[in-house]
DNA sequence: ATTAGGG
DNA sequence: CCCTAAT
């Protein structure tokens, strides 16, 4: 099912913080420059791939092809060292979080074909190489771009551990129960042991045989990694011969361009990859974990890495990762701040107009004739849209054919034991919820949004004589209920980003109006959004600046826009996510799973052996395989045992528990309070049971 | 990531 | 079960 409320979230004109979708881990954050994993660099390079395959067949043989194109080489030798760090179920798992929900729709045409053009071409010729040092162009370029992107890919390459295999810690915590006394307890240290070899052994497997296919793997990985997956809805129409195949050009190419992590990656790969990498290489035990309560959990998202660039944001995520991600089945992830890929950057449009952040209008001309294309998208919604424009020179009429909106993403999350039917119930339902949330349609032109409803569209500059590069539809959330107090209609969005708003934001409505409603901003808004007020990722890098941080690797040093993560981000999202997830009930209580009364008596057993105070060497003891018991469940079961056991059985409730084993509760917790049983391993012999005529426990 | 304890 | 603080 899906959470009724998620679509509000991400709807309703909430300006949708960075939301934490990452590793759990922050420490294994090594400073920049680190290496960085062979499969973090996929998502960008698949990525170029299909763009390079594009640009191939559109036979139009200028620079930039080349450049682009020469991005995948490097992509597929990389291809071969690529490992899949998590074990095969951790992979079903993720790849069907994140590649179930139509990737296809943007990559669906890697073939053979594309492998020959990666192989084939080889070097980049030195002169290109040159000219990506001549970054003093104002007029920046698809190609550049590219080719630093290239560059940033050797550097990744090299960085990359020399063997290409994963570091996997196997952490079964058997080392913990080696305290364990009971001779007759099956599951041993030893047999722990041989458990987690086998399954290394399961893992490693596992991946050797996803790396047949350098190519595919690094598809595969990219449905792992770009998050991209989205549902696109197509409402495309066009009579036009040939439109079919151009039509499905941008759609790879919306695919491409909305793919802000790229740009993202392209910017800061060092900080950007990071997260990444850690996500996956999350070790085994980590994974486990992660699927032991898949059930209730969202897998992290990727996209989000930026996010965890700062230690804020860690925290944050720390904060609300029991909030959002724990507890759903199925649900949606909030839309990220979206950026541009690398096209664009080629779009010429001025620097004020770059500067507005609500709407960012990568256009590109995609053939000679006088149709032209724009894609946009709306940052705030994630809705975007590839729109083409034919103009009609004889009868002054303008021509729209919207080609598709794109549904933000929908994250989705179900058993694997669910049926293909449910999950398909489960997507429609969640584009349904989407659709029926309420939408509106805006019209950006060269970067801002026409409001006036009333203007023609010639008074709007829309006509044949205009740019219609520059022109975009946006869906929008409909914001009829937004009340106006903290968004006068022309406050400019960015002093919405202004902390001292927050709180405002956060109580007050869904934000996103005023950026709905405002498109363009004035520098000196920008400057001041600029000063570190944390929603820098708003900002469309001003082309330049990102080309010369590229090629610097290095952040520009001052009022770049680069999206830094700030550091008071956690300021940014914090409040507004919380209220957030409160008021739409993102939360949402496990289903309640009473224990059996087989259950607690495994738990009491685990308990007379182990002690009180070890709930995880508990799990793993005797709810090993019980996905839906954590560690802290079985301690609070525990805690209610104990407060059951001691009170009249008149007042108990539920499922009644044997007095028997009740009273063993009594016993061990009377036991285990004696004991302590944090610390000495071995000083502490488990329970003996005295006056049971049970068998005897332990030693 | 675990543990402990309050809600 | 949830949430938080402290490890």
């Amino acid at each position: 099912m899906v959470s009724k409320k998620r679509q509000d979230y991400g709807f309703s004109g909430y300006r949708v913080p960075v939301i934490p979708r990452a590793p759990r881990s922050i420490r294994r954050r090594s400073p920049r420059k680190k290496l960085v994993e062979d499969s973090t660099i996929s998502a960008f390079e698949l990525l170029a791939a299909v763009a390079g395959k594009l640009l191939q067949e559109s036979e139009s043989s200028t620079s930039s092809n080349v450049a682009e194109v020469k991005v995948h080489p490097g992509f597929c030798r990389d291809g071969k060292k690529m490992r899949l760090p998590e074990n095969d179920k951790a992979l079903k798992l993720k790849y069907f979080d994140q590649g179930s929900c139509a990737e296809s729709a943007f990559f669906p045409e890697i073939s053979v074909q594309d492998r020959n053009i990666l192989s084939n071409v080889k070097e980049l010729p030195q002169a290109e190489n040159d000219s990506i040092l001549d970054h003093t162009s104002a007029l920046v370029s698809c190609d550049l771009a590219t080719r630093v992107d290239y560059d940033m890919k050797l550097e990744m390459c090299t960085d990359k551990s020399p063997n290409g295999t994963f570091p996997r810690k196997v952490d079964g915590g058997s080392n913990d129960v080696g305290d364990i006394y009971d001779p007759k307890m099956d599951n041993g240290p030893e047999k722990q042991l041989v458990n987690e070899q086998e399954q290394v052994g399961d893992l490693t497997m596992a991946n050797e045989s996803s790396v047949k296919d350098p190519f595919e793997e690094c598809v595969n990985n990219n449905v792992l990694i770009n998050s991209e997956s989205s549902v696109q809805l197509s409402l495309y129409r066009d009579s036009i011969p040939g439109a079919l195949f151009q039509n499905h050009r941008n759609d790879v190419k919306l695919g491409i361009i909305d793919d802000d992590e790229n740009s993202f990656g392209c910017n800061k790969p060092c900080t950007k990859i990071r997260p990444f990498r850690l996500q996956l290489c999350n070790g085994y035990h980590r994974t486990r974990k992660m699927l032991t309560s898949k059930y209730r959990k969202v897998a992290p998202k990727i996209k989000d890495r930026e996010f965890y660039n700062s230690n804020e944001g860690m925290k944050f995520f720390y904060r609300c990762r029991k909030n959002i991600c724990k507890r759903e089945r199925c649900h949606w992830v909030p839309i990220k701040k979206r950026k541009l890929f690398d096209h664009s950057f080629e779009v010429a449009y001025d620097q004020e107009a770059s500067s507005e952040s609500v709407y960012n209008l990568p256009e590109k001309k995609m053939r000679g004739d006088n149709s032209s294309s724009a894609s946009i998208f709306h940052k705030e919604s994630g809705f975007s849209a590839s729109v083409k424009a034919r103009q009609k020179s004889k009868d002054s009429k303008v021509k729209f054919s919207i080609k598709s909106f794109r549904v933000p993403e929908l994250y989705i999350e179900v058993p694997e034991t669910a049926t293909v039917g449910s999950l398909k119930r489960m997507v429609m339902e969640a584009v349904t919820a989407i659709l029926g949330s309420g939408l509106q349609v805006g019209v950006v032109l060269q970067g801002k949004k026409v409001r006036d409803d009333n203007r023609t569209l010639q008074q709007a500059g829309i006509s044949q004589s205009s740019n219609l590069d520059s022109l975009g539809f946006a869906l929008e959330p409909s914001f009829a209920h937004v009340s106006g107090q903290r968004a006068p209609k022309d406050l400019p969005l960015v002093l919405q980003c202004d902390a001292a708003l927050l709180s405002s934001r956060s109580t007050a409505s869904p934000i996103f109006d005023s950026g709905i409603s405002n498109a363009a901003l004035d520098p000196p808004l920008v400057m001041k959004l600029d000063n570190d007020i944390g929603n820098n990722q708003e900002l469309i890098p001003s082309p330049k600046t990102t080309i010369d941080s590229l090629i610097d690797g290095v952040l520009p040093d001052s009022k770049a826009l680069i999206p830094v993560p700030p550091t008071n981000i956690e300021a940014l999202a914090v409040v507004p996510f919380n209220s957030k997830c409160k008021h739409t009930e993102i939360s949402q209580r496990r289903t309640r799973r009473p224990f059996s009364v087989t259950e607690v008596e495994a738990l009491v057993e685990a308990v007379e052996k182990l002690g009180t105070g070890r709930w995880r060497n508990v799990k793993m003891r005797a709810f090993e395989d019980a996905d839906h018991r954590t560690y802290v469940d079985l301690k609070d079961k525990w805690k209610t045992l104990v407060h059951t056991a001691s009170i009249a059985p008149q007042q108990r409730r539920g499922e009644p528990v044997p007095q028997e084993m009740l009273d063993r509760v009594l016993a061990a917790h009377a036991y285990w309070s004696q004991h302590q049983t944090k610390h000495g391993k071995h000083q502490v012999e488990p329970l003996q049971i005295i006056d049971s005529p049970r068998e005897i426990v332990g030693a």
